[in-house]
DNA sequence: ATTGCTCTTGTAACCAATACAATTTTGTAT
DNA sequence: ATACAAAATTGTATTGGTTACAAGAGCAAT
């Protein structure tokens, strides 16, 4: 059904034990870069997975951010949401619509950690929002 | 009681007409650099204010945000926080116990808008997150 | 004073997220 | 294979932040 070797492959790089769930879930975030919520994943699976709880959701996300295989996005108010893509990059959230989208080839420098700031920084998010094309059009 | 002329002059500059109780909040927001969440808002006036309605305190930082006399931190899962100062700015969040913390003097161009992204960029949050000093040494 | 509008208030409802205990699955050793 | 222990999954119940809504109070102008 799924060609989820891929995702399998991941998950044991950071040591998090492949079932069945964890790698229809990891694959899905894969083949799915739209940021999404733990709602979104559930439906888009459970028609494939009858079984599969949201709790199961809620606990695999958690794990994979625990591990580091995936990141939660705090840009939307309403909803947590997930992202494979750990490396450098920013995000747009349509203030109107919601959908959050990738912004890629910014300056380095934006996702530096700051020196001397008395803090001990571990992570960077650079959020930005306004509204989207589709949204401004209609 | 209150010294909130500073804050009542404050909501006349971004039209908002000065009741008691949105001055209240001003005041305390101006007064309190602390991000602080609607509970806490709530919970240190409400004494001062038998009367007042944790609606209210909602409705009030609501106005606020779209009269754009305060901003809304999209920084903490749990709970939505509050800043007057609208200026370049960015936030530490302590992964441990949650404080929020003004992050001035890092370089404006961090706070510029990015060119040719394809977004009608309105706003930025730049976010960073750690464990803070406190929560380090206990 | 009366009218109309705005603001405030309290209750109820909503919904994302978590807690928890029971069940199922998996891995390991016999 | 089988049995056992550990880990993962599931469903239900609960929590807690936020919003909806309608009633009441306050305020400004005539």
């Amino acid at each position: 059904m799924y060609n989820s070797i891929l995702a399998h492959r991941y998950l044991l790089q950071f040591s998090i034990r492949p079932s069945v769930q964890r790698t229809a879930i990891m694959d899905y975030l894969m083949k799915h870069r739209t940021h999404p919520t733990i709602e979104e994943i559930y439906n888009a699976l459970s028609p494939h997975m009858p079984t599969l709880s949201k709790t199961t959701v809620y606990n695999t996300l958690n794990i994979f951010i625990e591990r580091g295989a995936a990141q939660q996005l705090v840009i939307d108010e309403k909803n947590a949401r997930y992202d494979v893509d750990t490396s450098s990059h920013a995000h747009f959230i349509c203030k109107s619509c919601g959908e959050v989208q990738d912004i890629f080839n910014l300056k380095p420098q934006l996702f530096e950690i700051p020196k001397n700031t008395g803090f001990n920084i571990q992570t960077v998010e650079i959020s930005y929002s306004g509204i989207c094309n589709a949204c401004k059009e209609s």
